[in-house]
DNA sequence: TGATTTTTCCACAACTTCTTCAAGAAGGCG
DNA sequence: CGCCTTCTTGAAGAAGTTGTGGAAAAATCA
């Protein structure tokens, strides 16, 4: 298995070849070129994975080639560049590059940030813990809920008690139990303050025909199951 | 704050306090040993941030050490040798050092050299590719920020606080997690603190109408988030 | 050092959420 | 069916959280 293909576009040789070693060295994949026209093309039949640019090419400029290819493709694209000054004003120019490295570079340096690139592409496809039942979804990371696309307003209580049924549909809590869920300690106050809180998210399902989801077991806690 | 920690390894003590004085000029704290004997033992227990290692030393050769200290640290290690042909020699034999310097050098080089190690060491691990976010730009490695073109004028904690919000978009942070994130240490002090960088920070990104991509999620923390 | 920037702290207002309570509805049981 | 217990619900005050301007303290720069 390849951790993925990058496309190095450098017009010298020697340093391109570098660049490919190191990179094939840690499980990449490497197509060279070493001219600025037809990197458009290519990017577009071979989409690699990602592409190394160097920013001074014959052929076609590099900042050319970059805003060329941000129209169709967000590749992650790095581009190299000679001088640590200019990359203020690459950024000022905005060319949606992912990463700039400036000449002299060590080839570690330059599979490290490769490395980083990607992951960071690569991370909100795998997504978090989602806790997900029927049509409703959520996600303890960004305390956010949704049902069918539509984000769900929830208090942090509200949030937390639909969080622990989640956690275990089916499942019967007690008051105590979800207290305890939702506010991290021990509650001595009303012990039915629960209720009312039931009552608020029931009725914060209802226009989706989700409150009867959460069924209450007389003598016992609630339940939260699918119809 | 200080640049770091050096230890230097010297027998000749007049020399030993001669560079000792100079990179504390240039803002490093400095250990002085002058035998190789328990220098292994240092770097385990006192963790300096690079060690300027002389060849011949009493005690303990500066070749063993440095082998002994790679078998358990990545500390960078300057290797300072009597002669400038011996360097081939030890290049052969590699030690694992990050760099040689030979006899006799000016203090002034020694210390950009000491530099531009630790900046190579310390890199990969402080700046990570560029952070973005619609028309919002971070580089961490120039602490610039940039919209649409224009710079953004950032403190480092309002700088420290939009990099964490930029690494992990719609994720919720805790103030807790935020002053850590930014202050690099726990902070025990007016809890609230935080609130008014989100409030400074909000007032810098207004003028973009990005003021509301910083939510508070009540009772929570703060999120980031893309209209 | 003095000037400037940055960070921290505070207090008040505005706002959101939580808790409490009481009355009525519904469930369980002989 | 009666009686008792448990649940639902609306309303209102209590409690907690956040926004904000501005001042004090600390750090940084020249």
């Amino acid at each position: 298995m390849t951790n993925g293909t990058i496309l190095i576009v450098e017009d010298e040789v020697k340093l391109a070849e570098l660049l490919r070693d190191y990179l094939q060295a840690s499980g990449f994949d490497t197509e060279l070129l070493h001219r600025g026209d037809g990197v458009v093309e290519h990017i577009r039949s071979r989409e690699p994975d990602a592409m190394l640019l160097d920013l001074m090419l014959p052929g076609m400029d590099g900042t050319e080639i970059c805003r060329e290819v941000r129209k169709f493709s967000q590749v992650p694209i790095l581009m190299v560049t000679a001088k640590t000054e200019e990359i203020d004003r690459l950024l000022g120019l905005e060319l949606g590059a992912d990463d700039y490295i400036s000449k002299p570079f060590s080839p570690r340096e330059v599979v490290a940030r490769v490395k980083a690139v990607l992951r960071r592409v690569r991370l909100p496809q795998n997504e978090g813990p989602l806790l997900k039942a029927g049509p409703l979804v959520l996600n303890p990371e960004t305390h956010l809920a949704h049902i069918e696309g539509t984000a769900l307003e929830l208090t942090p209580t509200e949030f937390g008690l639909l969080k622990a049924f989640l956690h275990r549909p089916e499942r019967v809590f007690s008051r105590d139990e979800l207290l305890n869920q939702v506010q991290g300690y021990d509650f001595a106050g009303y012990d039915r303050t629960i209720d009312t809180h039931i009552k608020n998210l029931r009725k914060k399902l209802a226009p989706y025909d989700l409150d009867r989801c959460i069924a209450s077991v007389y003598g016992v806690g609630y339940r939260f199951s699918l119809p």
